[in-house]
RNA sequence: GGGGGUAUAGCUCAGCUGGAAGAGCAUCUGCCUUACAAGCAGAGGGUCACAGGUUCGAGCCCUGUUGUCCCCACCA
């Protein structure tokens, strides 16, 4: 016995010592080599901030699958890590943190600030990358990358340099959201819209020297303190004659003009709409057709500002109840109507989100989203699912500047300095010492930072060197494929697209491979409010990281979510658990052995499974190639459980058990060249189990990490032994069916006589058929004349069962009735089938012959259990 | 308002280019058969949401309907 396994597999004792096998032997580096095809990934870069959630857990499983199985086939395999700095999560946690201590930013000032910040950042940065490796991930650890580091920073900044000198990054001053809590500026994607309850509130603006009133709705009362303009539909015949007049601004008292303005429509509610610049978008948009004045009206934690008046100092809720109670009160108000609308928050914090007027920066995205559409149009990229290019399609066709600046100190500074003096703007790939224009060495850099996505759009080629020219970005670069959740396709996926297009003129990868969200066994997404969250560090400490990845691994299709629920990381672990106690069975029963060759004389058991093995490789090889992972994994389930272990081991134990050396040998031999090529099919999925088998069944390759995957072999073709086989698998199955039926225990065996017009493949496996179908002695031959016995009807053989006191031969002739007519309704349906022309001279030549010979098969069949039912008969 | 997913066994999901529906779990029956009771042998269970259509043939393709989930837009 080579080595002792213990009864049941213990994830726990094993996972983190083949780890450390696996970084001694350096197995997870890659380099350039030129005799070697790349294969690149580069993961997405969790936040410093995160701890490991099913969705990190799901994204790296898939990661490592890949890259294990293009390792294992030879190519240089490469998977970049890195970690994000997550501007925003990662300054409002230490910002939370200083709370404790009763300091506020300014309190420490910037350089403070960011000290602590990357005094934080070393502390738990590495938390995630750690839980990464408990997963088992094959991360080349040398080259892991943070966003902020200095090769990053050095791409950002020559991005910033490039993009502000081609007009494609400028200043202005728009409407952009605000977030009071985190007190920055955020992108249109980081808004998440929820309905919410909230009001109407009608209310009657009066018309100057006139009686009349202007009626409108607000869903926000408060923002009439920043009105500037009311509006109404040039063409609206209600207010045609108040075009050009004003109005009074209740409360406030200011008069402000009507405007004509074709974005308000006539039938929306009373046709007319307050005009608050600075607090909405499509009212900045209208205020700037008309010249209106912009009055910003609140404070960046939204507290109503100077320009409120009596309401000043007011958060804006609070500020609102005083508005509408004044408005009430002043007989302004007309009514509050209920209502339901989508309210946008943060998508950190979930603070609600204030538009608001701000000078910040932008890309302009136009020129940029152009080409990025283009490449995923013409298949430079590919989407798997495709659907999901529909979505992206619609999101780049339509795209609105990307706000770049936020007001934040965690990130990288914004790389511009304004002259003090001239008021002249540089923008610089190096800090610049004085004014280009007028010589001036006062000189002040922009205080903000850019969004944390600026920095991931460049992952993919910032983590390779890029801007430096190497020879890593050569060879690895373009990477190969981006796993990653289709919720971040327009944060990331579509920024990194277009990045790549137009710094390094290629696209960024070659396929993108989204999956979905994994949601509780309930189907509700995992969260920390809702407490459903599981943690998959607890998970593979109870199941092991195999059984976890197999589990989000299965039954798992591309972009489509799927629910986590204990008892199907069970049916994982078990698995875990079979595979391994048939490790110990071929362990048990192998002899020393250094190495194994298959013997030319092989059994036809042996051609059957090797024939089966042979046509799992190729379809798992082919699967995987498909990004079809949970095809793959499916397989191989299958096969290992039923093929493998439940018939292929069964059918070895007599000959292992056998006084024929020469065929124990051979037993031996297809068994461990059957298993360890699962092995390796399997390990991408299972990395650790496979490794600590591999390690205790005779190997040449040092890890099997590093062995070669299986190929397709023409040599194993044994498609006609393999259906042979098959019959002698369908006596067994009748058989065993047939016992079952009737109670008999398997203590008591029985002959058998089988009747078959190939008697050579059963007379070969008799040795087995008794095994597996409890009998006794078995005879063979053309027919027998037993009408006593019990009955059992394969396509192939007629088996007798002797099993005199046993037979109710009423119950059995009842059941031979029921077999025959289903028998019967089968011959009906081929034989429609096959009488009919249309499907006789249009269907395939294959698929006719596949039917002609099944109906044979039931013909055969019917005459069997005719001829039986007539022979049952005379002993009724 | 626009777009998309999904509907298959009691539950969770597979089902690749159309050729009489599969798995795991659960249920039922029988087994401690010397790798494994986290196991073995068997069984039951489905009008593939509904209605049309294309086809020799539809779970799969087309049209419509319904349920359900999601994304985008943001009519104040």
């Amino acid at each position: 016995m080579a080595k002792e396994l213990a009864k049941i597999y213990e994830p726990a004792e094993v996972e983190d010592r083949t780890y450390q096998f696996w970084l001694d032997g350096n197995y997870f580096h890659a380099e350039v080599d030129a005799n070697k095809e790349p294969y690149t990934i580069v993961i997405p870069p969790p936040n410093i901030t995160g701890q490991l959630h099913m969705g990190h857990a799901l994204d790296n499983t898939l990661q490592d699958i890949l890259i294990r199985y293009r390792r294992m086939q030879g190519r240089s395999a490469l998977w970049i890590p890195g970690t994000d700095h997550a501007s925003i999560a990662t300054e409002a946690k230490i910002v939370e943190a200083m709370k404790a201590e009763g300091l506020s930013k300014e309190d420490l000032g910037r350089e403070k600030f960011l000290e602590r910040a990357w005094a934080w950042k070393e502390k738990f940065g590495g938390r995630i990358i750690s839980q990464l490796k408990k997963l088992g991930a094959s991360c080349d650890w040398e080259r892991e990358r943070f966003t902020l580091d200095e090769g990053c920073s050095n791409a950002v900044r020559e991005v910033f340099v490039r993009l502000y000198q081609k007009d494609l990054i400028y200043r202005g001053e728009r409407i952009i959201n605000w977030c009071p809590h985190c007190l920055t500026s955020i992108s249109d994607a980081e808004v998440v819209y929820n309905e919410q309850g909230g009001n109407f509130w009608h209310i009657r603006y009066p018309v100057k020297d006139s009686d009349e009133y202007l009626q409108l709705a607000t869903t926000r009362p408060e923002t009439l303190l920043g009105d500037t303009a009311v509006a109404v539909h040039p063409d609206d015949e209600r207010y045609k004659h108040l075009i050009g007049k004003s109005v009074i601004l209740p409360l406030v008292g200011r008069e402000i003009p009507i405007v004509a303005d074709s974005y308000v429509e006539m039938d929306f509610g009373t046709g007319v709409v307050k005009i608050t610049p600075a607090h909405d978008p499509n009212d900045f948009e209208v205020g700037l057709r008309h010249s209106l004045p912009v009055i910003n009206v609140m404070t960046d934690d939204a507290k109503i500002n100077e320009q409120g008046g009596k309401y000043q100092g007011m958060d804006r809720y609070e500020a609102r109840k005083a508005v509408v109670a004044d408005l009430e009160e002043q007989g302004f108000l007309v009514k509050i109507e209920p209502i339901n609308h989508n309210v946008g928050s943060c998508y950190r914090c979930n603070s609600v989100v204030e538009p608001r007027i701000s000078k910040q920066w932008f890309v302009k995205m136009e020129p940029l989203a152009k080409p990025a559409v283009e490449s995923v149009r013409n298949g430079e990229i590919k989407f798997i699912p495709a659907r999901l290019e529909k979505i992206y399609f619609n999101w780049m066709e339509d795209i609105k500047d990307w706000c770049i600046s936020r007001q934040l100190w965690w990130g990288h500074r914004i790389p511009a300095w304004y002259c003090q003096d001239c008021g002249e703007i540089i923008v610089s790939r190096v800090d610049p010492e004085k004014c280009h224009k007028c010589g001036s060495t006062n000189l002040k850099q922009d205080e903000d930072t850019l969004d944390t996505w600026f920095s991931s759009a460049l992952w993919p080629f910032s983590t390779l060197g890029w801007p430096e020219e190497n020879l890593d970005l050569k060879y690895f670069y373009p990477t190969d494929t981006l796993v990653t959740g289709y919720d971040i396709i327009f944060f990331w996926v579509a920024r990194m697209i277009f990045s790549a297009l137009e710094y390094t003129d290629t696209v960024p990868f070659k396929t993108v491979l989204f999956h979905g969200i994994v949601r509780d066994s309930e189907g509700r997404k995992m969260s920390k409010s809702l407490g459903n969250g599981i943690d998959p560090l607890e998970e593979i400490q109870k199941y092991g990281a195999d059984a976890l990845r197999f589990t989000l691994a299965t039954g798992n299709t591309p972009g489509n979510d799927m629910r986590y629920s204990p008892e199907r990381v069970e049916a994982s672990r078990n698995f875990a658990n079979k595979i391994w106690n048939a490790a110990r069975f071929l362990l048990m029963n192998l002899e020393n052995e250094e190495e194994l060759s298959l013997p030319l004389e092989l059994a036809l058991e042996d051609k059957w499974v090797l024939s089966k093995y042979n046509k799992l490789v190729k379809d798992v090889t082919e699967n995987l190639d498909k990004f079809e992972l949970g095809l793959a994994v499916a397989k191989l389930y299958d096969f290992i459980w039923d093929i493998f272990c439940d018939w292929y081991i069964e059918l070895c134990k007599s000959r292992l058990n056998g006084d024929d050396k020469a065929a124990a040998y051979t037993a031996r031999a297809v068994l461990v060249h059957v298993f360890k090529g699962v092995l390796k099919l399997l390990h991408p999925f299972m990395p650790f189990i496979t490794e600590e088998i591999w390690q205790s069944l005779p190997h040449s390759e040092e890890s099997i990490m590093i062995a070669k995957w299986p190929e397709y072999s023409e040599e194993f073709e044994f498609s006609a032994e393999e259906e042979s086989f098959q019959k002698v698998i369908s006596v067994i199955r009748a058989v065993r069916n047939r016992r079952n039926e009737m109670n008999v225990p398997p203590s008591k065996k029985a002959n058998l006589f089988i009747a078959t017009a190939t008697p050579d493949i059963f007379k070969a496996s008799t040795g087995f058929i008794s095994r597996l179908a409890s009998a006794n002695e078995i005879e063979i031959g053309d027919g027998f004349d037993m009408p006593d016995a019990v009955l059992v009807v394969t396509d192939s053989a007629k088996v007798y069962i002797p099993l005199n006191e046993l037979v109710d031969f009423t119950a059995e002739l009842a059941r031979l009735n029921k077999e025959l007519e289903a028998a019967e309704k089968d011959k009906a349906f081929y034989e429609n089938k096959l009488n009919n022309p249309g499907f006789v001279s249009k269907a395939p030549d294959a698929v006719v012959k596949q039917q002609r010979e099944l109906l044979e098969k039931t013909l055969d069949k019917i005459s069997m259990l005719k001829e039986s039912i007539e022979k049952i008969q005379k002993q009724v």
